[in-house]
DNA sequence: ATGATTTAGTTGATATATCAATTATTGTCC
DNA sequence: GGACAATAATTGATATATCAACTAAATCAT
């Protein structure tokens, strides 16, 4: 068997986790009380207002029951409202609350600066060439 | 903000979490009881039989309590021994068992597969420029 | 040699991931 | 239109991630 570091997938997992630790680090220094995953569905929610939870958890790669979790906690933190769905009763309308909005817009500095500094001398065209290889084996990968 | 799909970091993070998926789902269709955390530190462990805790939590991203706690499920299912380490009372010296060898062998075979699968029609060009994309960005983001 | 610091590992608290089971509602089909 | 299936979301159980606090042992410093 192959060792660790020269699985690719290994590195994968290495570049997203270290990503990870260092996006939420700098939003934890800018004072944003705010874990990536929860930005994320607030995300989710912001380009689609009217997202079922369902839509939510299909778009961020999450079980359903975990956005269920993440949405309680964003309610805690007032960033967001459960309200009534007009037409059906087993959905809720989620709600975007203007502290939400506001924390949004600040995010947005502190994420786009994260991906100037992650992305330093990496060029557009490597840039085409990593994500059409990582499309390659999500395809590769579905199950269904 | 631009959305989601467009960001680099969600793609990665789309494909590392469909592979995790596909080989986890493999791994449990063929009958081995173990989850992909759980082999990456029985694969740590075979690769440097006298590592530590630490060492491993290192080598595989994850912190030591982490690993303390996937130590404790690996010898709850006997792949693992916890034994004194001959110069560190501090330390254990951790020891898979021969049903924790015959499992690792058994899983080096659909693990194999599963990287044949996920990287089909992937070259060796191209899985040479995904890696050294990675690893920048990796640079990138290490805060220290 | 002893007091302070560092290191190895564990434990508790909270957040997230995944699966299975459950509830409430909606949609289908005859 | 009433039984049945499908869908939206929640809840419980277990695994993992992360941080902080802690214990025990080793090392360092004087």
């Amino acid at each position: 068997m192959e060792k660790l570091e020269g699985i690719i997938f290994y590195t994968i997992d290495k570049a997203i986790k270290t990503y990870r630790q260092f996006a939420q680090k700098r939003l934890y220094e800018a004072g944003l009380e705010i874990t990536i995953d929860q930005w994320l569905v607030m995300q989710a929610l912001t380009e689609k207002p009217d997202i079922s939870q369902n839509e939510i958890a299909e778009k961020v790669f999450k079980d359903a029951a975990s956005v269920t979790r993440i949405i309680d906690l964003l309610i805690k933190k007032k960033y967001l409202e459960r309200k009534m769905h007009d037409s059906d009763r087993r959905r809720f309308h989620l709600e975007v609350t203007s502290v939400g909005k506001t924390l949004m817009k600040d995010i947005a500095k502190v994420v786009a600066q994260n991906r100037a500094i992650a992305l330093h001398d990496v060029t557009q065209e490597e840039l085409g060439m990593l994500r059409d290889t990582l499309t390659v084996i999500i395809n590769n990968c579905k199950t269904n």
